[in-house]
DNA sequence: GCGACAATTATGTATAGACATTATTGCGAA
DNA sequence: TTCGCAATAATGTCTATACATAATTGTCGC
């Protein structure tokens, strides 16, 4: 038996949703029934519909029963992966220059009333600017940051390898760029750029916030939706 | 009892790996240990274990143990609302103007070879052209598009609600909008517009490719990322 | 010393049974 | 009719046990 028993009835409910024979709205066979129809134990069905459920695909209900969703709004995995890494993958030299290190006390927003560090940089491509990008770093959260070596790495990647986030938002928006965000990237003023703000927590506590301003040819995001949830 | 005994094992392990007690990499105990930690069975703790193991937190490896994974890249979900229902939820009035609609055989792409139906229109909120959109719909994978009424109910607010899909792969990116794009949302050429191109699928068979180009100021993407996995 | 093989130890999956929980359903009384 | 309560049918959780699987560890032979 290569593939586990429980994971098959997961498969077998999953491809009867994705396909439609079991339709949106639609109630399921009761647990002892699947469980005559694979010959197994009720706790195997039970933690094949726990997978569909936590997956999103089905709903429990007490004394009504197990019933498929009905779909709402798409969510779909947005990889956002370290800008580094992505240059690279693409053949291209990357590198990162720093021209702000200051430490403030923040006036306002996600980090208000802490400490930080305040970056700001430039990312090449090629020895191309591909973005330019300013940083507020929690010194409170992170303390280390102090002694990192921030012009070798950029700060977004130090930050990757060292500190663990569990909570972010990011806004993702078109705008034109102003006369001095177009001198830093090479570009004429009210160019077309693709700016991302995003902030990270750790549990309550505020780690970073960023906003990038990505020259609208060098960069685009890819989303993708699929069966596996990630692929 | 009214938090069940495994969820509080796995939120005791959640705390404990999120507030750095166990770092990334350390070992946990072994079942054993946490059965007799929590005086539980060993099912109770694998079944914690596991729901711990799919949120991603730690990695099980057998005969070695169990460890707490280190953070890889970021993964975020990205919600893509229906459009009219994201206009109406700011409470702007919603419309669509459909101004193309001719089948057509594709030449190339995702629809290449098949017939599919050829849609322009635009969206507006409070009377603004908010966004342009450009779509294909296969009429093979979607043959009551012929019949739909298309001047009432934009094209994706209608696939939305009559045809389920299973995969969907989305581009975003910044671009400057060319003299007819830009007649059509009241915006100078060159101004900078969000674009969105997506392709879905239901199965292997493509159903709809579409671009959308939004005017810079009217629109946001907004992606998170959190231990709830949606929010 | 060093490689191959066996023992050990840890997780992975499954069964069978028990009791808890809870929303629906139906019946009886006001 | 309608309100309320009890019976019921479904999922939710847990125990105890068993065997499978796989990687590390230790040991034996060379």
């Amino acid at each position: 038996m290569t593939v586990p028993l429980g994971e098959s009835i997961r498969q077998s409910f999953e491809r009867r949703i994705l396909s439609g024979e079991l339709a949106p709205g639609s109630r399921l066979p009761t647990e002892q029934e699947i469980m005559a129809e694979f010959g197994c134990s009720r706790m195997t069905v039970s933690k094949a519909l726990s997978a569909l459920t936590t997956a999103g695909l089905i709903e429990r209900r007490k004394r009504a029963g197990t019933f498929v969703v009905r779909p709402r709004v798409h969510a779909m995995v947005l990889e956002v992966p370290d800008l580094a890494a992505q240059v690279a993958a693409r053949g291209q030299a990357y590198r990162f220059r720093l021209h702000r290190r200051n430490e403030e006390m923040v006036q306002d927003g996600h980090l208000a009333g802490q400490r930080a560090l305040h970056l700001g940089g430039t990312h090449f491509a090629d020895g191309e600017p591909l973005a330019i990008e300013d940083r507020l770093v929690s010194l409170a959260a992170v303390p280390a940051i102090a002694d990192a070596d921030l012009a070798a790495e950029s700060p977004g990647t130090w930050l990757l390898h060292h500190v663990p986030w569990t909570e972010a938002d990011t806004r993702i928006f078109a705008t034109g760029a102003n006369p001095a965000e177009a001198e830093a990237l090479g570009l004429n003023p009210g160019a077309p750029c693709l700016c991302i703000e995003r902030r990270t927590w750790r549990g309550d506590e505020p780690i970073t916030t960023v906003r990038q301003l990505f020259v609208a040819s060098g960069y685009e995001l890819v989303a993708h939706f699929g069966p596996g949830g990630a692929s």
